[in-house]
This record gives structure tokens, sequence and C-alpha cells, in this order.
DNA sequence: TTAAATCATATCGCAATAATAGGAATATTA
DNA sequence: TAATATTCCTATTATTGCGATATGATTTAA
């Protein structure tokens, strides 16, 4: 039940782009250092990003990566559902075809729709935004 | 972000053995059957739950396993933490040593710290009884 | 004494995670 | 035009954990 590597950071991805939104195309071995994140594996993160049309990107130099829309457009939910796959914490709650046989007298499914539930309440009602709000908040709390 | 067969195959075990509270001690060979999972398997798994003191056990012919105490004195969250493992999203939530440095200012902690604790009021709020009663309604609802 | 059961370990195949690596394609700038 | 900076694409790899399977020792009842 642990969220990746992968997932996380993406979301430190989309969070520090968010952070820098208005200083144009940001190269990703920018983020990688500012995040202390190796550069070629945040490469990888940042295509499937890219692929789904949430960040932007321009190739050569002076090039680099930016946030396609406004940082509360983006949930947490849709990140990590793009970068860890289905938040479900079981599988015969994906897909139809992974619902099986026994699933009308299945003892334990409500247990697993309940904890669903209560998994996409969380990542469905914060946005990138917010995190960059908070993240803002604690560095004046902490003087930073 | 997903429950492993050894928590879930916890959670059947479990319930098995509530719903058979009352015939003394069973094997595990006749769960493994009746639940249709590798017994040599379930072995293990009711191994980590007899340790814990959840279930007793009496060897040799005529034994077999039995809950401790009554149903309702487990919840989802004690059976899935102890085959599992920490429930917690992300690591740095386990242990204090666990934490890491830049907790501080860590911009994203807030979600797992929502996320952890919206998992942990599901789980420990339902409990074996729940289950046992659940499915009985299931079954009377669909005529089994 | 035989059979039924728990108890204890060791081993194994497979897949996923978390990178690392190398280079092709594209654009800017000197 | 050449050099440089960047994205883009794909292959490889080391490590780990999952989900068993296998073997056998130990205990107890019939």
């Amino acid at each position: 039940m642990k969220i990746s590597t992968k997932g996380r950071y993406a979301l430190r991805l989309m969070t520090d782009l968010a952070q820098h939104h208005e200083d144009g195309y940001i190269p990703i071995k920018v983020i990688a250092e500012r995040q202390n994140i190796s550069d070629k594996y945040l490469e990888q993160i940042i295509s499937i990003l890219g692929r789904a049309g949430y960040v932007r990107s321009v190739r050569g130099a002076g090039g680099g990566y930016s946030l396609a829309h406004e940082p509360e457009k983006y949930t947490v939910g849709m990140i990590l559902r793009l970068t860890e796959g289905s938040l479900a914490p079981v599988a015969c709650l994906e897909t139809d075809e992974n619902l099986c046989a026994r699933a009308d007298s299945c003892p334990t499914l409500f247990i697993w729709e309940r904890l669903y539930a209560a998994i996409n309440d969380v990542v469905d009602n914060i946005t990138i935004a917010d995190i960059v709000e908070n993240s803002a908040n604690a560095a004046d709390l902490y003087n930073i």
C-alpha cells in the first residue's frame, strides 16, 4: 500500500512547475537539481505527463517544460492515476473484467469499496495550487 | 497502492474462522479448500496471526485453529497491519527515523497525512463481526 | 503405530520498481 | 555552419517483494 517514487516525483515535478509558472519553459535538468532527483528518471516521468497533455514542451536550446494549464486545474488524483495507475486497493475494483465471479457474495468487497472511496475523496480534492499554497504557508511559518 | 494477497487472505481466513466460531478447532486444510487458497501459503499466513495471539492452535490429529477472541474484537486494520505491515502511503509516515530532514518544509506531506488518516479511518472502523454480518445479509439478499 | 495436523525453513519464478545508459532528433546561438 | 542545449525514445540492469511451492520436523489423537 505504498505510493511509488514515480507518483511522488510526478507530484513534486508538477508542483515545481507550478511554483515557476511565470518563468517560461524550464529544462528538466533544472527541476531535477532543485528537487534532487535523477534527471534521466524525471525525463521518463515527464514524458508521461507530456503525452497526457498535462505539460507543454519545447525542444532544443532554451527549451524545456511548462504547465499546460493553471495549477488549480490539476488534482493530485489526476497526477497519481496517470503515473501510478489506478488507486483501487484491489484489482477487482479496477475494471469490469477484473470483477470476480463471486463478487455478488464477496464478504469483503464492501471494505475495498469504502477504502477506494476514501482514497479518491482525498486525492480528488487537493490540487497542485493547494500544494503550492500549503508550501508557501509552511515557508512563511518557518521563516524560510 | 494495492493490498497484497497476504492481507486479503488473512482477512478471509479470519472471517472464515469467525463464521465457524462454534465448530471448535478447524484445520487449515479445510479453510484452504473452502476459500480456494493454497494451504501451504495459508499456513504461513496463519502462523503470523498465531504469533500475534489472534488465533489459537492445537497440533496433531483433531487439531486446527480457532479465533482467540470474539470476532468483534478484531478490526480490519489490525489484520492488515499485522500481515501487510504499515498502511502508510509513504515510508516517511511510518517511523520517526523515516521522517526525512525536509519534512518541515515538505510541500506534499499534508497529502500523505490526510490519505493515511482516511485509510485508517476506514479499516479501524470495520470488524470481522461486521464482515460476517455483511456476508450474511448478502447471502440473504441473493437467496443463497 | 499410523495418520493427521501444526510448525519451521528454504527455495524459486516472476514481475515491478527505480533507476542508468546511449543516442537520435530538434532548436538556439555563437 | 558548427557547437551546444535540450527533448525524445528505447534498451538494459540491479534490486526487491510477491506469491507461492517444497521438504521435513514435531506433536497429538485414534
